[in-house]
DNA sequence: ACAAATTTTTAGATTTGCCTAAATTTTAAT
DNA sequence: ATTAAAATTTAGGCAAATCTAAAAATTTGT
């Protein structure tokens, strides 16, 4: 029914790419801001935008920026969904640590074929996150974000778990390394100065000082949710 | 020291061409056979030839064929490794049937990670060879090709296992598959028809009969060896 | 509201990998 | 040894994805 097959390589990265900075597509996004990302120049952006555009993936008016159609959406949650289970795959059964993960996926996810990522799928035991904490659609696409909140943001004396990143940079991730910072991790908020709004947390027994930057990258979650 | 690494997966193709029509690039190799097996057309060759030339992976000289050099037959070597290892994960870990690897593992052997093929070189325990019976190179290039015969050479009455398939097509093996003929079975060959060249042989305990075409497809590995 | 700044698009080139058609070289046949 | 056939290369073009520079539309500041 729909050709979601022949896509270069190129088409299926400036999809993601749309997927990302607009919230999951719902949201205009601006030329540029696709431009600075992909690291290429406006007048590219628009070239693909408009070859999107004829093969009904993104809603496009001259000047006002692109949004996912659903067949956008869907093509872009079946890339996401080959890139996480790729990173799984990477860090399970190859031991790669989760900064050196992204490079490769990246890679990965342009390999066309429906048997090999099921199967990929059932060998990783339908995992539901990534290594850094980001939620894996199913096979429709189906997505379910967890119930989480940035350290930086929840109140002192708040309790949780560390279940994610939102910076995953390689940088950000050997930093946390270093420091002894994983997910899984209980962490307890005692302290934010309202200086600098850096924290003094315990996590796993250990206590710390982490700044304001690093506290607003971490996800926890708490067991306060319904 | 070399940029094996920025190879586009054209060039990549045709290396790897070149490698298997010049019997591991040593021969020379006609334009029309690589325009032949890649469906392309010798013009496109001729034009792929003198960039793969320039960057020093083949010896050209107009009109008289190609071959690789040294470093063409390491690139080639080091593709052919990656090929075989993605089928040997396609089927021990993601139970893909040996009819079905080849088609994937053309579009995973492009994947550029050294890390990514020696990790998944050691999850499958390092093997020496691919589903359909075909050498591995290990990391440097070294390739055993194991001592063999096809079944439509040996003398009546000579017994061993079937250790590869000349043609890997799925067609082929697929009607191996439909007619119980697999890697690892016992062959004795009872009889050869001069006529037609069809041999009546013993596999696993069950008497058949398989046409010439068939056993020259056939390897198997005999104990007389030295 | 209107000029200035910013953003976006258009126009025209470039590179890669492919094509067709025509020319050239090699090989094969008599 | 020629000539016919086959193989190979050259010449000229095309589509994808990018670029630079210039033009057009939108947004912003006062």
């Amino acid at each position: 029914m729909h050709k979601l097959y022949l896509m270069t390589r190129s088409e299926e990265n400036y999809i993601k790419t749309i997927f990302h900075l607009g919230r999951q597509g719902t949201q205009d996004v601006a030329t540029n801001a696709i431009a600075e990302l992909m690291e290429t120049k406006p007048s590219s952006v628009t070239d693909m935008i408009k070859k999107l555009s004829e093969k009904d993936l993104v809603n496009y008016k001259r000047y006002q920026g692109v949004s996912l159609t659903s067949l956008g959406n869907k093509t872009a949650l079946s890339i996401i969904r080959k890139h996480r289970l790729w990173e799984v795959f990477l860090v399970e059964k190859l031991d790669f640590s989760w900064d050196e993960v992204h490079e490769v996926a990246e890679q990965l996810e342009h390999i066309k074929s429906d048997k090999l990522i099921d199967s990929l799928d059932r060998l990783l035991a339908f995992p539901k996150f990534d290594p850094h904490g980001d939620p894996i659609p199913d096979k429709n696409g189906g997505f379910k974000e967890r119930d989480r909140d940035l350290l930086s943001e929840v109140p002192i004396r708040t309790v949780g778990v560390c279940v994610g990143v939102k910076d995953s940079s390689a940088t950000f991730l050997k930093f946390l390394d270093k420091n002894g910072i994983a997910l899984g991790n209980q962490i307890k908020v005692m302290e934010r100065e309202e200086f600098d709004g850096s924290l003094n947390i315990e996590i796993d027994g250990r206590n710390m000082q982490i700044s304001h930057v690093i506290a607003s990258n971490l996800y926890i979650k708490t067991n306060d949710g319904i």
